[in-house]
DNA sequence: TAGATTGTTAATCGATTAACAATC
DNA sequence: TAGATTGTTAATCGATTAACAATC
């Protein structure tokens, strides 16, 4: 399950490192971080001071940045502006990847409004408007004509079915997928579950009584 | 950190079964599933079945439904209207929170045209659009006065600052975030990192060649 | 009854934390 | 040099999986 990248430290590739998942997962978490400290003027950091503004340990910290393959200086600590060139490297930021949006008006209205593309080096192509079957054949022509990356599905459930059945002929990379239904396909896709969310919220409320 | 809840199989509350918090992760996904063989007319089912659905071992369901205090059935498996019903209770979709949106125009649209609120028992009293200083007045004059429960906060990042400063003198009991930044508040706070989920799937593309 | 499936205890696995030698 | 802080190994903790007796 652990995937293996490349070590930064070492000039040839040969190397490799573990990522777990959960190291994975903490990577977008150390990229808000440090923009943080950059856009506060500091250029020089620890794992102690990491860890106090992740709300993680010092050991924890060491261990991601090790197995990430990024390096310190023993007795100084971190260079903030090479820790996050090094990581945005890692989480492929620098890639340029082409997406399209399947979904209702608003979830397309909403999420071009957001820098969300532009900030991760994504290309969005084209928007299409899931509100009938004609749409979804506009959808499907458009993506095989002009081989798009990633297809952002953000469709009633009413009609994330007939799209998971398209998705499955087309030759994209990976779904973001932000309707409630769990999607099984083979390419990687990642979730924004909304109604979980303000479901584990309430349960958390409730806890407290 | 692990939260007990009463057990249900126990007509006293004395007893009680520590729910961990990946377990309690679960809970949503637990509701879906069974959501989905209600609406398969299927009134019976098991740990092998919902396993299968849910991509996990057996065990692991068995250990969870256990923990959350529900049971079934020796050598039957658990009867689904009770097992949802019975979650849906754990997870306190029947109490009634009061929410209000501070937010871009698109955010409150969007999220104004699911019904993540309806579903959740939430009733949605009120919308702020986060676009000058004067709405952020509005929206904490009738916080003030009107006994909310939930904000949710779907700012842009340049006004997320301003807003939490507002909400940590309001008497709220929870945040539910959509914005970039991580809230520093003393309530429960569940947040949907839209950008870091685009960028753990460019990743996740990245790692695969 | 025989087959199926739970509920629970014990074993395994993975992730986090602690400790400390190495070294800037 | 002395103090600070990394990088890594070992210890701990928690979550998942396996196994099986209980029983419908």
């Amino acid at each position: 399950m652990n995937k293996n990248i490349g070590k930064k430290t070492s000039k040839n590739n040969t190397d490799s490192v573990s990522v777990s998942k959960s190291m994975t997962m903490r990577l977008p978490f150390y990229l808000r971080t440090l923009r943080g400290l950059l856009e506060n003027n500091s250029y020089r950091t620890s794992s102690t001071e990491l860890a106090k503004l992740m709300n993680l340990t010092a050991s924890q910290i060491r261990q991601d940045l090790s197995a990430f393959g990024v390096s310190g200086l023993k007795g100084y600590g971190y260079d903030v502006k090479t820790l996050y060139t090094s990581i945005l490297d890692i989480a492929g930021v620098r890639d340029e990847y082409s997406a399209v949006i399947l979904g209702t008006k608003e979830m397309i209205t909403m999420l071009s409004a957001r820098p969300v593309f532009i900030k991760q080096g994504v290309a969005l192509k084209n928007t299409f408007e899931a509100s009938s079957d004609s749409a979804l054949i506009n959808f499907e022509h458009y993506c095989k004509n002009n081989s798009i990356d990633i297809v952002v599905l953000a469709t009633e459930n009413s009609f994330t079915k007939k799209a998971v059945d398209i998705i499955k002929n087309l030759d994209i990379k990976g779904v973001w997928n932000f309707s409630d239904i769990k999607l099984d396909l083979d390419i990687p896709v990642k979730n924004i579950w909304i109604d979980d969310s303000l479901m584990a919220l309430c349960f958390e409320l409730n806890q407290k009584n």
